[in-house]
DNA sequence: CAGTGAGCGAGCTTCCGCTTGACTT
């Protein structure tokens, strides 16, 4: 054999196999193929921070394969992704497979689209491994591993066995625990609208029209006797119309999904965790279906945008398709792009044409979503009519705003339902009726027809749900594509947060995880920390900075700090949820703990009463067999399922509440 | 899709980011 090439993924081997002929092997690693051991630290902070790399168990079989490869190849091509892990990954192998033998020669290729013109480019093209790239990996792993694996076992000690703290996790943790706390605090203000109902003498037309300002400066109604005050002095005003301004407001559509916007907007539109969408995503993959489901890049391949303007100009006509192709910027900073967007593989598979093939209904969903994010972006944008009308009373102004589609441009794909991830929180904001406004003219003199006072309360922030997390990480730049999910999953399992109807809710554990955090090492833990430590990762990969030494930088104040903690902080003890149930020994109240499995009731006077019992929430529900109370439990593996609190005289049970 | 946590205590728990296929508990 001449030529071994390894990539990351099996499918990515396929695609470049494809381009490459039967001279080239194409092989995958499957990810990392070395990495820390999972046993202990395995980096000796005494010699300068030496880590100790080892083949995982699952990985030996790959490495042994792959060895056996090379040693009958006479070059080794390296093609893994052109970023900061890739090239990790490429490294890895090279001390792994290279050997110090002149056989096989080692060249590291990268190509940021895999199409047959980069891939031939690449090619002519290779180069050596960029060990500074590599040291910033290193750093990367190594920070992670020391905050991970130093502070994790401080926890056991100080809270609970079994807990754990990282860079990113953490952070996720604190953001809920936090918002909790906003929303404990909140207390909700009161304040009125008014509203006017307005005809047109001329046209017997009518339409409302709201209260904005008094004297010119913007009107406050705090409570109920403000409100009938200014409804009194309304009621002989005279409505003229003062101002009727017309103007075309453009509507862009968003950009092709990341994993991120995919995760957030699967969320919010099809009620997917992000475990489900990516699941369903890989499998979309891998049926050759869409491109690569873990990116954050909005990148579009040239060849997809003709592909998509092509279909765009036969089915929807020209006035549909841009002057030229809309190219979209990937503006989260961390983004690497290593690979492109989101998208469907070919647009003319269509999510109607589809229907009929042995597609789960959710795989459907999914892929309708990513064809028509996709072919949006570059469709024509949306011209909206708006009209703003001004109405003078006494001193008041009202002001009415309506507007209508001119053109609906990609929004033709949506009908009136357009998907972007800005409606996230704002599922409960009832979207308003756009109103149609009938003809009015300025000076206009309008009859009251009835004024309409009502009162509202200012809303507490809403609580996380996975969408609205998952898009404040990346905001701050905190967890990868492919961490997302997984993030999620490990702050449920260490029962740091519960979801309850897809939201987040802080348990008792969670927040006193979070505040001896957040208390002792304020810095690593501060939502800066993230972008700092990849200012530093930069720098090491342009060669401006040692890595070593930057990790020394960082370790140095947080060993001690860990020393003195270990020493002075007392345990913390975890404030019990003390639940109304009394304890049948002893008569003291019953408090809820975290067990293996979940939470348990316990006697508060423990250890000297031992009574325990199952945790049982209580839900506003009604047992279809027997009429009694149903209660949420979980199954052994924390599925949370309905069932009937008789049990086990009543065997009903069910995933879903009852009705 | 339901039976378990607290007698005692050794030994273990843990990170983030890259990627799929597991062999039985």
């Amino acid at each position: 054999m001449q030529n071994l090439v390894i990539v990351e993924s099996p499918t990515k081997a396929a695609t470049l196999s494809r381009f490459l002929g039967s001279q080239y092997i194409v092989e995958a690693s499957m990810g990392h193929i070395r990495d820390l051991p999972k046993s202990d630290v395995g980096v000796d902070i005494e010699n300068n921070f030496e880590p100790k790399y080892i083949i995982p168990k699952d990985k030996t079989k790959r490495v042994n394969e792959l060895k056996k490869l090379a040693a009958s190849a006479k070059t080794l091509w390296l093609a893994t992704d052109p970023d900061r892990e890739g090239e990790a990954i490429a490294w890895h192998i090279s001390e792994l497979i290279g050997s110090r033998n002149a056989s096989p020669s080692i060249r590291r290729v990268v190509f940021h689209e895999i199409t047959p013109e980069a891939v031939n480019e690449a090619f002519l093209h290779p180069r050596e491994i960029d060990l500074k790239l590599v040291d910033a990996q290193q750093a990367r792993r190594i920070l992670d591993r020391l905050v991970g694996y130093k502070l994790s076992p401080l926890l056991w000690k100080k809270v609970k066995s079994g807990l754990s703290a990282g860079r990113v996790q953490s952070v996720a943790l604190r953001l809920i625990v936090e918002r909790d706390k906003e929303i404990n605090a909140f207390k909700a203000i009161e304040y009125w609208s008014i509203e006017a109902q307005l005809e047109v003498p001329s046209s017997s037309q009518s339409f409302t029209s709201t209260l904005v300002s008094l004297n010119g400066k913007k009107l406050e109604v705090r409570n109920q006797a403000e409100a009938e005050t200014h409804v009194g002095n309304l009621q002989k005003a005279v409505f003229k119309v003062l101002k009727v301004e017309k103007k075309d407001v453009r509507r862009y559509p968003p950009p092709p999904f990341t994993t991120s916007t995919l995760q957030q907007t699967a969320s919010s539109r099809l009620g997917f965790s992000a475990k489900k969408t990516m699941m369903i995503a890989q499998n979309l993959y891998e049926r050759g279906m869409i491109t690569y489901m873990r990116t954050d890049s909005v990148n579009l391949s040239g060849a997809a945008v003709s592909a998509a303007r092509e279909y765009i100009l036969e089915e929807f006509g020209k006035n549909y398709l841009p002057k030229n192709a809309r190219i979209f910027k990937t503006k989260s900073k961390s983004a690497q792009e290593a690979h492109e967007a989101i998208r469907p593989s070919s647009v003319k598979v269509t999510p109607d044409s589809l229907k009929k093939d042995s597609l789960t209904r959710d795989h459907l969903r999914l892929y309708e979503l990513i064809w028509k994010r996709m072919m949006g972006g570059q469709m024509s944008e949306a011209v909206l009519d708006q009209t703003s009308v001004d109405i003078e009373a006494l001193n008041y102004l009202f002001r009415t705003v309506g507007s209508v589609i001119k053109f609906d441009g990609w929004l033709k794909l949506y009908g009136n339902a357009p998907i972007i991830e800005d409606e996230i929180n704002s599922e409960k904001e009832e979207k308003k009726e756009e109103q149609l406004l009938p003809k009015l003219e300025e000076n206009e003199v309008l009859d009251l027809l009835k004024l309409l006072p009502d009162q509202h309360f200012t809303e507490p922030p809403p609580r996380f749900n996975e969408a609205s997390l998952i898009k404040r990480l990346e905001e701050l730049g905190i967890g990868r594509p492919s961490t997302y999910a997984p993030i999620i999953s490990t702050i449920q399992d260490r029962f740091y947060v519960e979801k309850k109807e897809r939201k987040f809710f802080a348990t008792e554990l969670g927040i006193a995880v979070t505040t001896f955090l957040v208390t002792h090492f304020p810095d690593v833990f501060s939502y800066q920390f993230t972008a700092d430590m990849e200012d530093r990762l930069d720098e090491i990969a342009e060669g401006k900075r040692p890595w070593r030494s930057t990790i020394a930088e960082f370790y140095e104040p947080l060993g001690k700090k860990i020393a003195i903690t270990e020493e002075s902080a007392g345990k913390v003890e975890i404030e019990r949820e003390i639940s109304d149930k009394k304890c049948p020994d002893c008569g003291s109240n019953l408090v809820v703990k975290f067990g293996r499995f979940g939470k348990f009731l316990a006697c508060l006077k423990f250890p000297e009463c031992k009574h325990t019992e199952g945790f049982e929430e209580r839900v506003d529900a009604i047992c279809p067999d027997c009429g009694g109370d149903i209660v949420m439990r979980r199954t052994k593996k924390g599925k949370p399922f309905y069932g009937c609190k008789k049990w086990p005289e009543c065997k009903f049970a069910s995933w879903t509440k009852p009705k």
